[in-house]
RNA sequence: CGCGGGGUAGAGCAGUCUGGUAGCUCGUCGGGCUCAUAACCCGGAGGCCGUUGGUUCAAAUCCUUCCCCCGCAACCA
């Protein structure tokens, strides 16, 4: 295919918040992304492969404010820890775009006003209760007892200036193309939820700019606004390749845009595929052809996290097991729709079950027994029996069924097909039996053919592998000291150059791990991680001083939960019928149902909030709150120790 | 009745649309082989296909009852 004529591919991960160092089920975007942009490359497309990092926002402001630093100085940092950590991936990012380079800040400003001299950004009030010390909005269900969550002080109703977009107006015509376009929203089960839960119920319009905090980009007519995230974020697809809200757009736009592909998790689906499309229906400008929420790598039973100390990083799993089978273990086990599962103990299995054992070991076999056979050359006689033809047959089928998973992003099952040509040689190998063939000077022709056979489909796999695993597939290709690597040597059997020698001593591809011993060491690392849990990420924040009386206000007493079941209609919360003692009976209601049963709840001495004002959640009354205590581990209740009476003050 | 996904061997999954002997990977047990990284190949054991009732000659598959898990939404005094 030549140059001009190469069709264009643009695919783009999401772009990263710079509030920290990715873990390994971030870092797994960008891998994903990188196999179907080599694969397309290979297919012979034009691939124009994005990614970045999201730098705005009030958490950046917070962190940089804590370290001291000026955000900027403080997002640079960060965007290098990830810069360096999808380098460590080896992917093959073409830009990797940030939210504070001068282009996308001018064009993310042209959008936001052009936006509003059009009429789908308008200026309103945003409509809350107001905080004044602690300079916050809340809304009237985030109140306690009508007072600030945050200091507990009185609140009063106020109005903040921002500006908000209209939403509804696009409405009909995004459900239209989603329903139009099948394909659009990836996996498709996703489809349903957003027409389901967002689009057919009616949009709000959406607020679209901030004055509550400065690290952000400004709204030029307005400066003492900031672009909220959705327009600042998502127009990254779109101002990275130059386009220019005036409508003279660079080159890279009119060529790229729109984008075949955007992978993001499926966490944030939704404002890939409601919000995104309408400011591109509002910009008049196309539709991104497919947006795919991949699923979560979890570890063990969980969300992989931080704070839950639970977190597997790239750089120790590339330090213990080398780039291609960290790639190899997280594009093989994730699946297309669910949720895939990391530990270290199932990285160790697939790594010696399906890298040392069925592909490593099959190259290091087939190349001894070439070496030891005929001094290292490649021959093909063609003395064929009909045995070779299921090899052959399948080697073709493979090019063909990994072509098929791609096109559909299923990147895993790919994999899968490339790994069944790999143990169809294996079980190959078993039926010709070379070192039988080795002993019979008279079958010296059918001993070639054999192995010609089997480097031919090493080829195969290799080739395509090479999205995948590109070091460990062009290590394979430069044993077997072969040009043909294109997708294009895979139309034939038999492209595999002959009369050459390959390598005499093919290095260890992937050494088996003694899985017990390396458990062991990885131990003896561990407390390091403990050291880490102890530690709170996040200090909590620090709340206004109290006076005594303050504290003195708040009624606690110790009571006994008499009676406990769940809210007929919320799932979270649990109705609980509390003695406080002097016949002082009370209902409280208490969002703990997803941490106890009400059987568990029964009995229990808790501390209670008292003099709490009632209110009513989901219909049923609350007469006070029940102290607890939580992480993103768990929660537990609060109690005592001694058996102390109904009704006992705590002070 | 908020929306959606799922429950299949010890683990992880396919099969369900279009009914026809329940399959794959790992693990486990046994056998084979000796070219190879204790690798490779073959075979066995292990399943009331979540539950109830139905349709059918025939149900993992279609219809139905209930139970459980997981997302999203709501909610967390």
């Amino acid at each position: 295919m030549c140059e001009q004529c190469k069709k264009p591919y643009y695919i783009t991960t999401a772009i990263a918040y710079t509030s920290g160092k990715p873990h390994i089920g971030n870092t797994y975007e960008i891998v994903l992304t990188d196999a179907i942009a080599r694969y397309k490359r290979a297919q012979g497309y034009d691939v124009f492969f994005q990614t970045g990092t999201d730098e705005h926002g009030v958490k950046i402001e917070e962190k940089a404010k804590e370290a001291g630093i000026t955000p900027k100085e403080y997002v640079d940092g960060v965007a290098k820890t990830i810069k360096e950590n999808f380098d460590l991936m080896n992917t093959s990012y073409d830009y990797f775009v940030r939210t504070t380079d001068d282009y996308h800040e001018a064009q993310v400003q042209k959008i936001f006003k052009k936006l509003y001299e059009q009429g789908d950004i308008y200026k309103s009030t945003y409509e809350g209760m107001y905080c004044t010390p602690c300079e916050s909005f809340w809304t009237e269900s985030q109140l306690v007892d009508g007072k600030c969550p945050d200091c507990g002080r009185e609140v009063k109703k106020a109005s903040e200036e921002a500006y908000f977009f209209k939403m509804q107006k696009y409405a009909d015509r995004l459900i239209q193309h989603i329903e139009e376009h099948p394909e659009f929203i990836q996996p498709e089960s996703r489809k349903n939820e957003m027409l389901n839960n967002f689009l057919k119920p009616g949009l709000q319009d959406l607020c679209v700019s901030r004055t509550s905090f400065k690290w952000g980009i400004p709204v030029d007519f307005d400066p003492k606004h900031v672009v909220y995230v959705w327009i600042d974020a998502l127009s990254n697809y779109i101002t990275s390749l130059g386009f220019d809200a005036d409508g003279n757009h660079k080159e890279a736009y009119r060529k790229y845009w729109p984008a075949d592909v955007h992978i993001i998790g499926k966490d944030i689906l939704r404002f890939h595929t409601i919000y995104w499309p309408i400011m591109l229906m509002a910009l008049n400008e196309p539709l991104p052809k497919q947006v795919f929420g991949h699923p979560w790598l979890l570890v063990g039973n969980g969300k992989m996290s931080k704070s839950k100390g639970n977190a597997i990083y790239a750089e120790d799993l590339v330090r213990h097991f080398g780039v291609d089978a960290v790639r190899y273990f997280v594009l093989h086990e994730m699946p297309f729709a669910q949720d895939g599962v990391i530990t270290w103990d199932l990285i160790v299995e697939r790594i010696n079950s399906d890298l040392a054992n069925i592909l490593g070991n099959l190259v290091s076999r087939t190349l001894s027994m070439v070496n030891k056979y005929q001094g290292g050359q490649i021959i093909n006689p063609n003395v064929c029996e009909p045995i070779d033809q299921e090899l052959k047959d399948l080697a073709l089928e493979t090019v063909r069924k990994t072509e098929a998973h791609m096109n559909e992003l299923k990147v895993g099952e790919a994999i899968d097909d490339i790994f069944a040509l790999l143990r169809r040689s294996n079980k190959y190998i078993d039926e010709t039996q070379p070192w039988v063939l080795g002993k019979d000077e008279t079958k010296k022709d059918r001993l070639a053919t054999v192995l010609y056979h089997l480097m031919e489909s090493i080829r195969y796999a290799a080739v395509l592998l090479q999205s995948f695993m590109p070091e460990s597939a062009a290590a394979i290709l430069a044993e077997l000291k072969t040009e043909q690597t294109t997708l294009s040597t895979l139309e034939e059997f038999g492209q595999l150059e002959c009369d050459h020698c390959v390598c005499e001593k093919p290095q260890i591809l992937f050494a088996r791990i003694d899985a017990e011993a390396f458990m062991k060491k990885l131990e003896q690392e561990q407390p390091k991680q403990e050291e880490v849990k102890q530690k709170p990420e996040k200090e909590a924040v620090k709340k206004a001083e109290i006076t005594f009386d303050d504290f003195a206000k708040i009624e606690l007493k110790i009571g006994t939960v008499i009676e406990c079941e769940k809210h007929p209609k919320a799932d979270r919360l649990l109705v609980e019928k509390i003695d406080l003692g002097n016949g002082d009976v009370r209902q409280i209601v208490s969002g703990i149902a997803g941490h106890f049963t009400p059987e568990e709840m029964v009995g229990q001495k808790v501390v209670v909030v008292t003099n709490l004002k009632s209110t009513k959640l989901r219909g049923v009354l609350s007469e006070g709150m029940i102290l607890c205590a939580g992480d993103e581990d768990g929660l537990d209740l609060v109690t005592i120790k001694k058996a102390l009476g109904n009704g006992t003050i705590v002070s």
